[in-house]
DNA sequence: TATGAATGAGATTTCATTCAT
DNA sequence: CATGAATGAAATCTCATTCAT
């Protein structure tokens, strides 16, 4: 009989490994892994990570694309279970959003590179998946959080894309190379040096506070 | 010291003559040009961009600058004429800054950068220099804004930094290639096609009220 | 011995699908088609291919063979039917054979490969067998020949691997790219844009005439 | 004073030292060698082959358009000294051209190679040109050759672009693997071990007589 | 016999940076 | 100061072939 294609769940098995190995390899160079450092640690030949992906920069879509599916599976009770009122409202999003961003270091990072760097070497159709997703993700939520918020009645989505800005842009302005030892000792710098989580919580709530809140 | 106030006006010059090339390449192309393109255009030769900046990276991080400090620039008086009550005070920050913003593509597109690319291979002076002055533009800023705002007291700075990242990561959430024309057509997709001025408008209005308003 | 007898039809059977693949694939994109195309044209996977064929290159050598095996099965009977008088000779062989010729891109572009590129890959057994029925080809021909040209007695062989080498080397110095659209345009490339087949019938008629005339 | 750009002279001694070590290495191995052996070779960096060449092929085609100017330069003088009767222009020619030509290994072998191999990634630029060199020697050759002989008049070029693919073309009709010892020795393949000198002096005689001979 | 996943050598080219002049 | 030739590390991706099933 002949070996026959894999099946789906050892595809996946593959991407899987593959993903796993890119994860941790960005994780602890801050850098994207050159094809060669992923197969080696994914303990495959170089040529077959591009069985399972057609660009280096496709693996971290895909990755990408992964931390975004969990964020929204995380978001989307946080979103059903959100008390109606402003205030509370924001009380109910942003401790929790912040609290699991905070521990979502590579999501954040990754999606700060997505367009500047990833999207230069995607190929067309994983591109426009990747975008599918993500506007299908947030057409979702947005329509669950419309539910809850009648003030936001037409623009959940557009809102919910708003936080996802505020969160990523926060991360960029507030992350810094580990190797730069001056950030954390000079007082000048303070302002920077602030906690991503704690920053993060007070914009949330004055963002969601704000939208919600009537006027 | 004539001699010497002339070389520094020449090396001004050249710098500005460098960025501007820099600039006008980077805006046309949406990628970081090569060194080699930054010279011609600047008509000078390759190893005479090293006169002026230690590495290519650094040349971006000057015009990531000198636009952020035009933004400040821009932003005191605002701050300064700000009405102190929340709505007012929203109303009278959003439409100015995302206006603003909505002509600086390459602001917002190279500070989207900054993290991911630029510092990779930037000197540790340079990265710090910048680190500073933006930390330095943070606190006077955000002295003004404390002056105006009660509720923000100890924080304007922090505020104002929330608010940058807000933009920065509304403009990454909404940029897309210019060559990507599916995106202008596919309904599905018409979330990621808002428009950056509006929707930065209405998420600044929420944050700053938000953040204003007392509760 | 059925079964052998069946099997060897199975096995002749998909070489000719290979073949047949392989053909339609390089006529149609003028260029050496990778293992993959071959096997996926041909319906079969792609390990399959070496079932058959022990590198890509002896596909070639093999569709090389049968051309040749064709063009030699047309040349018998024109030979047989050849005037005796040098005039007459030429005028008999030159426009029948470039007329066949003109026909057969394949055969003269494959030809022009087998030195450069399919002899590089070629087993050694496969490479003797190819000049083994090249040589044996050419010394029936050649037998021929004789038998109606007393003025090549004993030549009959190496003078028809002349006409070989005339037909393949013309089409090599006429054959173009066709993106190379600025050929079909400029006058001075004019002289590279000549019919191949009329061109061959020249040469031909003047060496087959050069050659069998009286001196 | 600013280091000046290379003079002609210097770019041109650049060029000769690596278009010599190309032909070397490719004379001793028999097949287009890489970058880096070249690169090395000449005694320079891999990445210094390009300030010279655009691509790898444009240095073989540059060694044919030497080789092949090489072979005009010969070519017009021997045109020149030519009998004008059929039977005399013959024997003057053709063997002086096979001479030389079997002199001229790499010429023939790479003239071999042009349409299969080196036309493949050769951009547009250097293609044409080598392409009007050629038209244009011809042209040049063809003109003399007319003088000398009516009988070609308006065919001169068209003449010796059917003697340049007949002398190629027995070039790769005879041309056999240095590694292929079985030619040597098997009587089956005598044909193909044949002279090459030889032959194409034989082939030459009959093209050349046969076109100008009046009939 | 048939399959097709896996291999991994291998090659081209780019480009930031240096440094002799 | 200015130049631009020279460097050479770096990295992606292809593809013929093998071999476990």
């Amino acid at each position: 009989m002949p070996r026959k294609a894999l099946t789906d769940d050892q595809r996946h098995a593959r991407r899987a490994t593959l993903l796993a190995a890119a994860q941790t390899l960005y994780r602890h160079s801050g850098q994207l892994p050159t094809v060669a450092q992923i197969a080696e640690a994914a303990g495959v030949a170089k040529g077959s990570v591009y069985l399972s992906f057609r660009t280096k920069e496709a693996i971290f879509i895909a990755l990408l694309e992964d931390s975004f599916d969990r964020l929204l599976a995380g978001l989307l009770p946080l979103l059903r279970a959100m008390p109606a009122e402003a205030e509370a409202a924001a009380s109910h999003i942003a401790p929790a959003l912040s609290a699991y961003l905070a521990e979502q270091r590579e999501l954040l990072s990754l999606a700060g590179m997505a367009n500047a760097v990833l999207e230069q070497n995607l190929p067309l159709a994983e591109m426009l998946a990747f975008k599918r997703r993500l506007a299908l993700g947030l057409a979702q939520a947005g329509a669950v959080l419309e539910m809850r918020t009648p003030r936001l009645a037409g623009r959940g989505a557009a809102f919910l894309l708003q936080t996802w800005g505020l969160c990523i842009g926060l991360w960029q302005a507030l992350d810094a190379h580990p190797g730069l030892v001056a950030l954390r000792d000079e007082p000048d710098l303070a302002i920077l040096r602030l906690d991503f989580r704690a920053e993060l919580c007070h914009a949330l709530d004055a963002m969601w506070f704000g939208a919600l809140a009537p006027r």
